[in-house]
DNA sequence: AAAAACATACCGACTGGTCGGTTTTACATA
DNA sequence: TATGTAAAACCGACCAGTCGGTATGTTTTT
């Protein structure tokens, strides 16, 4: 069976998401994410080439999880989509709230590495264009108010990223869930025509 | 003289920043500093207890750069303030780009690290306090529409970092000072009374 | 001459990664 | 079903290099 083989790979991944969140990457050392999972550096080495291997997979599957998000909203309206980034945002302040610092370190890592620069702007352009032709879209059918699609994509992306990292920075500041709901609520009624 | 003195520390911050900025804070060991702004690592540990006493030294900096610029638009009505904001932008991504991963990495680390998130979430809340007093100045003047006057103040301050992040990860990928001033303006006329 | 500023050699801890050897698995054969 | 075997999976000691920080000595300033 190679299911063992297939434990063994999660649990690395498990571990390294784990511990590149709550010490960041490159004070999580290997070593310790062997430790934590209960492996061999030997095991490691042979599931992964390398350190940052490691990290453009994880890397990988975070992207993942966004592209299966947009795909499951498309054929819907722009102001339903919106809406429907609303009533996630409960979801994603809870669940990507305890992995985000590893977010942040992908995007810092992404200025410096041209490996991993190449694995996350890719991902961002297709994600912007499908924001500025949904909102296109939305104008068009006349729903949304004359703008630029392309400017108002970038706020929109502006406001979840900055929530979230203003959540990281000050979780119990305030209750940002509601926060987020309402900015976001505000922002599109700002967009929707009056 | 105690010039030299003074020389050494500031030629030990500014090259700090610049590698800080440009490696980040883990990769650039203090050697490498040293290097640099070619002194001995005895020099370096004369002015600087640690490294991490180094960073939360160039944290205070940059935290009083912000606190002079609030400073200096206060007397001012909310959305004069937002507008200089706005002409601001240009000037922001020029001087703060190239340092922009290093205050990236102040706020990852300040999730982290107990000291350092205590020197940062401190003048955070009162950024936002200031917006957020603006704000209500701003409604009951009469010139801003009804709402929330901490959602808001939470929405703008995301929508400049979220600017910037985006900038960052593409700097390329669109004429940022455009947008950000264009989205700026957008979302200040969604505030503003009809 | 006392003190502050700086230089240099050095330390132990730790890093990512390697390598020879061992165990487990998958599969063909009988 | 039992058995032999090659490959895949895994182990853990080990390496060379780097790290932040220190101890001690020298120069410069006051």
């Amino acid at each position: 069976m190679q299911q063992r083989s297939e434990e063994t790979r999660s649990k690395i991944i498990e571990s390294a998401i784990k511990l590149f969140s709550s010490r960041g990457f490159n004070a999580a050392s290997v070593d310790d994410i062997c430790a934590d999972a209960g492996i061999s550096k030997g095991a490691f080495y042979h599931h992964f080439e390398s350190k940052q291997a490691l990290f453009l997979a994880l890397l990988d599957g975070w992207l993942q999880t966004i592209d299966d998000a947009i795909e499951a909203s498309k054929d819907k309206s722009a102001p339903e989509t919106f809406m429907r980034m609303t009533e996630a945002f409960p979801y994603i302040f809870q669940s990507a709230g305890n992995h985000l610092p590893m977010y942040m370190e992908f995007w810092l890592q992404a200025s410096r590495d041209e490996k991993i620069w190449q694995a996350t702007v890719a991902p961002y352009r297709r994600y912007h264009k499908y924001f500025a032709t949904l909102i296109k879209k939305g104008i068009d059918e006349g729903s949304f108010a004359e703008m630029n699609p392309d400017v108002a994509a970038r706020l929109i992306v502006s406001t979840a990223m900055g929530l979230l990292l203003q959540s990281l920075l000050d979780p119990k500041g305030a209750k940002w869930e509601k926060v987020a709901r309402e900015s976001t609520t505000m922002l599109l009624n700002s967009l929707v025509k009056k």
